[in-house]
RNA sequence: GGAGCGGUAGCUCAGCUGGUUAGAGUAUCGGCCUGUCACGCCGAGGGUCGCGGGUUCGAGUCCCGUCCGCUCCGCCA
C-alpha cells in the first residue's frame, strides 16, 4: 500500500515517486494551494494539493484532522526560503497526483499537539491520545527495553517459562484480586500478586534460571507510580549466592542504561543498609541526588529542660534529627507553616526550626522559637554536627522514629522539590541488610517486611523467635533516583524455616498446610538453594523517559478508583452470568443512586 | 478509610463581596485567500456551569450530600 513511512521521505527521495498512508495531522487550505501535513508513526510529511489537477484538488479541500489517506506523488525540493529547519522531512514535499480517503474521521475530541489536554479526556479517548509522537515514543522506548532485557536474559542462559494467572489466593501481602469459579461453587481463583511461588516451584523442577516479563495484580489504591496491573521483569535462579544475583541484574541494568539511554552507570552500584538509608534519609529508598541530609541529635538534648526534644531523646524507639537547609534562612514564616503542616500527614505534631544567622554569635546568632528553651551547650553541639553555616535554616524531628523518618524524609523530598537541589544526574543503590520483621501495631503481629519467603538470616529455626525485631533478612531493593524499581531476595529452601516464619506471622499449622502445602512439600523434595528478584518495568520505564507517572508508559492504564474510562470496566454483569458463578451482589447501584458528570 | 486541589462550550481556561443575555483562546461550520507549516482575514453556530438537595426575591458563585479526575496519607508481603 506504500513506499515509504511519512516520516523517512527525505533528500534521498528527491525526484521520484512515492506512496505514503497516514492522519491528517493538518491542513492549511491557502485556496489556490493546499497543504496537509501527513502523519505517521515515523513523523510528518508535507504533501502539497496543486488546482492544476481539478480532481484530487478537490477532494484536498474535503479533507478533515484524522482522515486517514493515502498519497502517491513526486518528491520534490521546496522552494528555497519555505523549508521547515524542525521537521526532518522540511526540506521536501510530496506533490499529490493521487489521492485516496481510506477513512472520514469525526473532528478529534482534543487536539493532538495540545500539551495540556486533562488526563481523564485522553484515557477516555487512548486511541487518539496513542498516536501522538510522545506516547508513540513511550511505547517505542518500553518495546526496546523489553528487547533489551530477552536478549540478555537468553545470553546468560535464563528460560522464560510463562506461570498461571488462575492461581490461588494467599494470605499476606497485598488484596487479591478474585475470579469466581463456576465449576467450584464458592471457590474462587486469585490474580496473582507476582509469580512468586511458582517461580520457586520452577527453581524445585531444576529450572536453574527462569524470567518471565510477568504481569502482577494487586487490588491495593493506586498511586503516580502504582496501578492495580503491572509490569516486571521477574527472576529466579538456583545455586547462585545474593551477590552473584545482584551482580546479574545489575548488569542487566547498567548495559538497559548503557545501550538505551548512553548513561554510564557506576560498577559495582553503591550498597547501603537500611538502617543508614532510614537514619540519613529517612527513607528506605533514598534519593541520592538530593544534597540534604537527616543528622541525628539525641545524645546533644538526651538532658535538655526542653521536653519535647529530651522525652523523645530519651526513648528507645525515638528519635530526634535536624536536617539542613543550606541558604534556608530566606525561608518565610509562611512557608514555613506550610511546611508545618506538609509534615503533620506523616504524623509530625510540630516543626521546630532556627534559622542561622550568624553562627559565629552563637546563641544570638540563632532565631527560633525554641532556642529559648535549649542550652549553650546544645546549641553549639547542633551547629557543629550539622555544619550550619550563615544563611542556613535547620528543621528539626523529635517524636517517634517511624514519624520522624517518614516526616522529615518527606520533607527532604519536598525541600529538593521547592528549591530545585536535586543533582541531574542518575542516582541507583542497592539497599541490603533488611529487617526480616516489622512488629504492626495495628494489628498486634509482626509482618514480614519483604515477603514470608524471604530467608532470614539466622542459623537455625530456633533462632528466629527469640528475638524477630533484630533479625534481618537477605533481602535487596534496587532504587532509582528516589523509587524502588526492584527488589529480590535469597528464599528460604528449607521446609522447617519456612514453618518457622509462617509461625511467626501468624499462619497457624493448618493454614499453613491448607495454602502453603504445596510449597512446604516441594521444599521436603530437595529444593535447591535459590534466590531471585523482580524488576518493576513500568516505574523504570517512567524514570527512563522522564515521565511524571506510569500511566503515561502504560498503552491503556486505570483511573485512581481503578476504572477505564475508555471501555467503562468494571463494568456490569447480567445475572445469568452471576448465577452461573454462584455468586449475588450485595452492593446498591451507583447508577440509580446518582448520575455522574 | 482520610487530606488537599479541581469539575463552566468538543478541548484549555476566566467568571470579584450572589444580581440583567455566562465569556476568551482554540477546535467546528460557512465565505475569501497560490507557499503555508499553530497559515491569514471575515462571519456563524456551540452551555444540564458534574449530579442531587438546600439557603435566597435571585445561585456558576453560599451551604450539605454525592460522583468523577489528579496528588498525597493509610494501604501496597
Amino acid at each position: 500500500m506504500r513506499t515509504h513511512y511519512c516520516g523517512q521521505v527525505t533528500e534521498t527521495a528527491v525526484g521520484t515517486d512515492v506512496t505514503v498512508c497516514g492522519w491528517v495531522h493538518r491542513r492549511r487550505d491557502h485556496g489556490g494551494v493546499i497543504f496537509v501535513d501527513l502523519r505517521d508513526r515515523e513523523g510528518l510529511l508535507q504533501v502539497v494539493f496543486d488546482p492544476d489537477r481539478a480532481e484530487i484538488f478537490a477532494q484536498a479541500e474535503r479533507l478533515r484532522s484524522e482522515f486517514v489517506i493515502q498519497v502517491t506523488g513526486r518528491v520534490r525540493p521546496r522552494p528555497e526560503g519555505t523549508m521547515n529547519a524542525n521537521l526532518p522531512t522540511g526540506k521536501v514535499e510530496v506533490l499529490a497526483h493521487a489521492l485516496v480517503v481510506h477513512n472520514r474521521a469525526e473532528p478529534p475530541p482534543f487536539q493532538l499537539d495540545d500539551p495540556d489536554v486533562g488526563e481523564d479526556t485522553r484515557l477516555k479517548y487512548r486511541y487518539i491520545d496513542l498516536r501522538r509522537p510522545q506516547m508513540q515514543e513511550n511505547l517505542r522506548f518500553r518495546h526496546r527495553v523489553i528487547q533489551h532485557i530477552h536478549r540478555y536474559m537468553d545470553e546468560q542462559g535464563f528460560v522464560e517459562v510463562e506461570t498461571p494467572i488462575l492461581t490461588r489466593a494467599t494470605p499476606e501481602g497485598a488484596r487479591d484480586y478474585l475470579v469466581p469459579s463456576r465449576t467450584q461453587p464458592g471457590h474462587f481463583f486469585a490474580l496473582p500478586q507476582s509469580p512468586q511461588l511458582f517461580k520457586q516451584l520452577l527453581m524445585v523442577g531444576g529450572l536453574d534460571r527462569y524470567y518471565q516479563i510477568a504481569r502482577c495484580f494487586r487490588d491495593e489504591d493506586l498511586r503516580a507510580d502504582r496501578q492495580p496491573e503491572f509490569t516486571q521483569l521477574d527472576v529466579e535462579t538456583s545455586f547462585l549466592t545474593q551477590d552473584e544475583v545482584m551482580d546479574i541484574m545489575e548488569e542487566l541494568f547498567r548495559r538497559l542504561f548503557q545501550e538505551v539511554m548512553h548513561v554510564e552507570l557506576p560498577s559495582p552500584l553503591p550498597r547501603m543498609g537500611y538502617a543508614e538509608a532510614m537514619a540519613r534519609f529517612g527513607s528506605d529508598k533514598p534519593d541520592l541526588r538530593n544534597p540534604l541530609v537527616l543528622v541525628d541529635i539525641k545524645d546533644l538534648v538526651a538532658d535538655s529542660e526542653f521536653k519535647v526534644f529530651a522525652h523523645p531523646a530519651q526513648d528507645p524507639a525515638s528519635r530526634v534529627t535536624v536536617l539542613r537547609v543550606p541558604s534556608g534562612a530566606t525561608i518565610s514564616r509562611s512557608t514555613i507553616d506550610g511546611y508545618t503542616q506538609f509534615v503533620a500527614r506523616y504524623g509530625a505534631r510540630g516543626l521546630a526550626w532556627i534559622k542561622v544567622n550568624d553562627v559565629a554569635a552563637g546563641r544570638d546568632g540563632l532565631q527560633s522559637p525554641i532556642v529559648k528553651n535549649l542550652s549553650d551547650a546544645a546549641l553549639a553541639g547542633i551547629l557543629e554536627r550539622t555544619h550550619a553555616a550563615n544563611g542556613d535554616l535547620l528543621f528539626f524531628g523529635a517524636d517517634r522514629a517511624t514519624v520522624v523518618s517518614a516526616a522529615l524524609g518527606a520533607l527532604r523530598l519536598k525541600l529538593a522539590a521547592d528549591l530545585d537541589l536535586n543533582r541531574k544526574e542518575w542516582q541507583a543503590l542497592w539497599v541490603v541488610d533488611w529487617p526480616m520483621f516489622e512488629f504492626d501495631d495495628k494489628e498486634k503481629r509482626w509482618v514480614a517486611l519483604h515477603h514470608p519467603f524471604t530467608m532470614p538470616r539466622v542459623n537455625s529455626a530456633d533462632e528466629l523467635a527469640g528475638d524477630p525485631a533484630n533479625v534481618l533478612s537477605s533481602g535487596y531493593d534496587l532504587v532509582l533516583n528516589g523509587i524502588e524499581v526492584g527488589g529480590g531476595s535469597v528464599r528460604i529452601h528449607h521446609q522447617d524455616i519456612q514453618q518457622a516464619v509462617f509461625r511467626l506471622l501468624g499462619i497457624g499449622l493448618e493454614e499453613a498446610q491448607e495454602k502453603f502445602g504445596f510449597l512446604l512439600e516441594a521444599l521436603r523434595a530437595g529444593a535447591p538453594p535459590h534466590a531471585g528478584m523482580a524488576l518493576g518495568l513500568d516505574r523504570l520505564i517512567m524514570l527512563m523517559v522522564g515521565a511524571e507517572s506510569i500511566r503515561e508508559v502504560i498503552a491503556f492504564p486505570k483511573t485512581q478508583t481503578a476504572q477505564d474510562p475508555m471501555t467503562g470496566a468494571p463494568g456490569t454483569v447480567d445475572a445469568r452470568q452471576l448465577r452461573e458463578l454462584s455468586i449475588r451482589s450485595t452492593a446498591v447501584s451507583k447508577a440509580a443512586a446518582n448520575v455522574s458528570g
